[in-house]
DNA sequence: GCCCTGTAAATTGTCAACAGTTTTCAATCC
DNA sequence: GGATTGAAAACTGTTGACAATTTACAGGGC
């Protein structure tokens, strides 16, 4: 089954080459190939569920509605190869990845053991501004405990502050593409309402943790956490019910 | 500074198309695409030590030399690009990546983290057939542990089963391309004889660890191995002397 | 109806050419 | 000698054409 991406998909234009303020033709010069474009865009369009698991991309097609030639579609496809997001079969063409469940429940392993490592390496090392930044955040997702419209962005925030802090690059990019690549799990589970209640609860002793510098018990507090995740998403799976967007994030 | 990297170099020569037995013009096709052979080739080169860090990747050269066209040489760099291996500017070119020391520890921070979660799950789950095959290593090692050449080997191995029998296919996946990365820290540091012998006495307890289903004991003494490495990686390059190849999987 | 065959259309993989950008190098000036 | 300039060479980014492979579909047989 090949769906060709819709030409009336809404974001997708022909890319933009960026350029500086006011330009002129002495000051327009290249500063990202097409190919990085390219890939942005299909990143964009797998995350935001545009194109679902399972879906080929077609060069041609793709060509044509971006405006680039096949070049840089074949070279972003193999960007997206190796980060997870499509696979690459030759002569056949290259396929949106499909995630089943083991595999959903792998990558939340993984992520939930670099989890882990944050917190050992924040309750090491954590600024005064950084506590007050997640504090902040943890108050506001307090009063925002009964709206997951509201909840849900903060807790990716929060989510994406302790990784991002923890001062180790390479283990925010793991972490981050991982949670990319869960996006192409496509069963989704029902948040109830009560779970944000005792998300915050296990994200504030996860910051108190921290705070008072106890490596240890920030590692198991925080592993403990997705791990917790992982356990609903097997939940949410067995019953089969219908709910709201992406589960990267979903404590 | 742009090596380009020598036609005579041994191992490089026009990449193969995979074959069949016993091909005819009835029965070749294409099983592999070239940007997939450019891809592993210039693995090699960089894993091997052929390219190294700040080595600049000419397209045309490259081409010439592998007889294929500029296009698989293109896909094949945005394919290591995103495995971390080398850097692409645009208008530039393509640079074999380098890694300071900094870099190196987030790296063994992360594989730390990573071999620990192997650990775990190992201890949850490990075959009579694994056990047996693990501990036959651990023999081996005994006995080449006055050997480094021989030793070595036998370690890279001894890790590699144990996080590709741990269940979890992005596990292992991202410890090996962590691993891969590794390689392109190139300062090197004396193994002395005697941590030989602390290593496999690691090893041992270890495999202990995972035999009696201990899986907290096992995670942290993984976790620690690991962290020793990293913390012989500081004393090496302080210390600022010359050794044997590659660092992966340096006890 | 299903299965098989053959052909055309569609698509992918690669190549070479062209345009744009950067690097190299010679000439000139101070 | 060092700094600057300008042109040529080298290289990268993209495009379109061609070859190879796969897919779609029509027609025929059972």
């Amino acid at each position: 089954m090949a769906i060709v991406p819709s030409p009336h998909a809404a974001g997708s234009a022909p890319l933009e080459q960026p350029q500086r303020e006011a330009p002129s033709a002495l000051t327009i010069r290249r500063t990202e190939s097409l190919a990085s474009l390219v890939r942005k865009e299909l990143e964009r369009m797998i995350v935001s569920g545009e194109l679902r698991g399972g879906d080929r991309l077609n060069e041609q097609a793709l060509a044509e509605r971006l405006q680039v030639s096949r070049g840089p579609i074949r070279e972003a496809c193999r960007s997206l190869e190796q980060t997870g997001l499509v696979e690459v079969q030759v002569n056949r063409g290259t396929f949106v990845r499909q995630i089943e469940l083991k595999e959903a429940l792998e990558i939340y392993e993984v992520r939930s053991a670099l989890f882990g490592l944050a917190g050992q390496l924040l309750a090491q090392d954590a600024s005064p501004a950084l506590l007050a930044r997640l504090k902040g955040l943890l108050e506001r997702m307090d009063a925002a405990s009964d709206n997951l419209d509201a909840y849900y962005p903060l807790n990716v925030e929060f989510h994406a502050t302790l990784v991002d802090s923890a001062g180790n690059g390479h283990l925010a990019a793991t972490y981050h593409a991982l949670a990319k690549q869960l996006h192409l799990f496509r069963r989704r589970g029902l948040v109830p309402r009560e779970s944000m209640k005792v998300s915050n609860r296990e994200h504030w002793a996860m910051y108190e943790a921290i705070a008072r510098g106890d490596a240890a018990e920030a590692q198991a507090l925080m592993q403990a956490h997705i791990r917790a995740g992982k356990g609903r998403l097997i939940k949410m799976t067995r019953a089969e019910t219908v709910a709201p967007p992406a589960l990267a994030e979903d404590d």
